[in-house]
DNA sequence: GCCCAGGGATGCG
DNA sequence: CGCATCCATGGG
């Protein structure tokens, strides 16, 4: 993979580590559209609009260096491939998933997002999302922008009911009224079991949605959350019936250590259509 | 009408 | 501790 970069691109040649659909669509980004060979991808308050096709990617942003980092694209997947194709558990699942890569979003975005992620689907989650960047966020003309902290804390609980929240809305009002702007830069600064035990402390974050918020908000790739879909994967894969999440956690953590945050994209992205056998 | 969705909070033993 | 139950809401 071949990458060039200027003020207003980034374009990269030959994209055999990198396939725009998976990346967009394996569950760790809310806000994209595709619209054929283009999509458009929004994070914080940026956005970037991306062509792509077998021979070439190119992302047209303003915030070119954001989008490289949030892309990841310093980091060189076939290695990681290389190596978890040696699991018997992953080999096809890495095959399908080639083009994976795991984006690192801005921290306090995720956790709104994944808050709103649980017991919920992803169709709802995006209009959950999209209604409060319209309705709080900036206008930035063709999109809006995430909403800030502060602009989030004029919400109201019925603000967040009509977001289509449902039983979540009293959860993420309290989480957002108690959060203050350096509560999240204290927490890029934190080892990540300080992390973990800061975001479990916010009311409707859990261990999976904290796991994710590490994966996708904080750059921690040794998490693994364990979702219904991987929860069944586990359970196909090592012949059990079990729904004991913090032993599957437990056990795919161990086993996948400084990657289980890849391993578990592939698991998901290749297991969740109905893709079990 | 039932089941499910990238689960979490609560209460009970 | 582990475990069961409830929780809004829309789509299949």
């Amino acid at each position: 993979m071949n990458i060039e970069k200027n003020n207003t691109e980034i374009i990269i040649y030959k994209p055999q580590d990198f396939d725009v659909v998976q990346t967009l669509n394996c569950g760790q980004i809310f806000r994209f559209v595709i619209d054929g060979d283009t999509a458009y991808v929004c994070s914080q308050d940026k956005r970037c609009e991306i062509q792509f096709n077998a021979d070439k990617i190119v992302i047209k942003t303003k915030d070119v260096d954001y989008f490289y980092n949030f892309f990841d694209l310093d980091r060189d997947y076939s290695i990681i491939k290389n190596t978890l194709r040696k699991d018997r558990f992953l080999k096809s699942a890495v095959d399908y998933g080639y083009g994976i890569r795991i984006i690192n979003n801005d921290a306090f975005e995720m956790i709104v997002s994944f808050i709103i992620s649980a017991n919920n689907n992803i169709k709802r989650i995006k209009n959950s999302i999209e209604y409060l960047c319209v309705n709080f966020g900036q206008n930035k003309g063709v999109y809006y922008a995430f909403p800030t902290l502060d602009q989030l804390k004029q919400a109201t609980v019925e603000d967040f009911k009509k977001a289509g929240l449902g039983y979540r809305a009293d959860q993420m009002y309290e989480t957002i009224q108690k959060l203050k702007q350096k509560d999240i830069l204290n927490l890029k600064q934190m080892k990540p079991d300080d992390q973990f035990k800061f975001l479990v402390s916010l009311k409707g974050v859990g261990e999976k949605v904290a796991n994710c918020i590490m994966l996708f908000g904080l750059g921690v790739k040794s998490v693994f959350p364990v979702d219904t879909w991987i929860n069944k994967v586990y359970n196909k894969l090592t012949n059990t019936v079990t729904k004991d999440r913090n032993k599957i956690t437990k056990e795919l953590t161990e086993r996948y250590q400084d990657l289980s945050g890849f391993a578990q994209q592939y698991f998901f992205y290749y297991f969740r259509d109905n893709k079990l056998s």
